[in-house]
DNA sequence: GAAAAACGATACAGATCGGTATATATCAGC
DNA sequence: GCTGATATATACCGATCTGTATCGTTTTTC
């Protein structure tokens, strides 16, 4: 392996061993063996382990955020279908055999208090997937963008936390219907179409209290 | 301290701790420094870490279970409603000053294999809570009780999950609109009313493949 | 091709981990 | 009130943790 090579090669063997036992349990002597690496390797590229785990979701958050967009764009151009495109993203990771639930969600489970870098690191991923929701939404015309893309995200995290338990692709396509339904929805009946409109049919009785 | 409450004392304490700062970042010595209680004593009650965590959640899947139930039945008697209202219990346990995120599905994050103890008791966990959704939505009445569950559900972790990020309750009221107008949807038009039926309006053009 | 930088291997430091051993004190039940 | 069970306090075990130090070797760079 060329030199140039071994940080990232670190930063994928980590982010492996991570998904597979977490990060309290995966000790640095376990990723060095795993990469095949001395311990002053690893501590020269990161000055400690959570420096690492650092540089690892990082790494991953720009991969991933790219192979989405990737992914979204080559399926079709368009912005509401991209909207639904992202649960068949979605549903190519769940359906992964080394799938063991969201990295960053773990992360900050594992690191629990908001100022910790490790939850901040977590956060801001989770931050630039809902921006890039409402980057879609926004393109597809919705009035209210910033609802429609915090909707697709409460459906992507739903379904992401339920195939954790059950490892099953399944709570991944329901989401997609779910999604597929409320968009249907909102282009049928935008929220604020019923300026000077006469009353719709009323809704079923339930209270939304 | 009575004696007879030492084993619950320390369960409450471990629960506490697991929830703040994780389940292998909380070492026994924390554990029984909080708790007051000699190390011996605590291996007197239960012979492993691991049985401790086994009997913390165990402890906590009934009593929160139990406690979801008393809130729904005294909140409402319409089955329906009762559905939306664990949206409101929901609420309060994320509303809390002390809520980290859901404290099975991170037990999961950090015992990711299937065949995990942990694993398996976070997992039963989530199975019971289902088996209650299907429950009310059984006796509300839905033609698709399961597939209802599976949606209250789904809703419920994508609302916890966003909610260990942003902590705050707003997703969740979130999730309970959309639950809202998913029951009233079914209400008005249930999965099998369109038998002999006439077409009904037909859906805004998105494929849902 | 020489100097500088990065590598591997190993040993080790100091702290912390889960868990045990021992000896003494306290409580509960008959 | 005696007895047995359970508590406390403390010391300790071996393993493992993150991180460093040493040193000989390889690779990059100028």
């Amino acid at each position: 392996m060329r030199r140039s090579e071994i940080r990232g090669h670190l930063l994928e063997t980590a982010l492996r061993l991570f998904n597979l036992y977490g990060y309290h349990a995966t000790g640095i002597d376990l990723i060095i063996a795993e990469a095949g690496v001395a311990k002053t390797t690893l501590y020269r590229h990161f000055k400690t382990k959570e420096d690492l785990i650092l540089a690892a979701l990082q790494s991953r958050d720009e991969q991933s955020r790219i192979e989405m967009r990737r992914f979204v764009e080559e399926r079709t151009k368009d912005p509401t279908e991209r909207l639904l495109a992202t649960f068949d993203f979605l549903e190519g990771s769940v359906r992964d055999r080394q799938f063991r639930g969201c990295i960053f969600l773990s992360a900050a489970g594992e690191h629990k208090e908001a100022v910790d870098p490790v939850f901040q690191a977590a956060l801001m991923h989770k931050r630039l997937v809902l921006a890039y929701f409402e980057e879609l939404a926004h393109a597809a015309r919705f009035t209210e963008a910033k609802r429609i893309a915090d909707t697709i995200n409460l459906l992507h995290e739903g379904a992401t936390a339920v195939a954790q338990m059950t490892r099953s692709g399944e709570p991944v396509r329901q989401s997609k219907r779910m999604a597929v339904a409320l968009l249907a929805q909102e282009l049928r009946a935008p929220p604020d179409s019923s300026v000077g409109n006469v009353e719709r049919e009323p809704r079923a009785q339930l209270s939304a209290t």
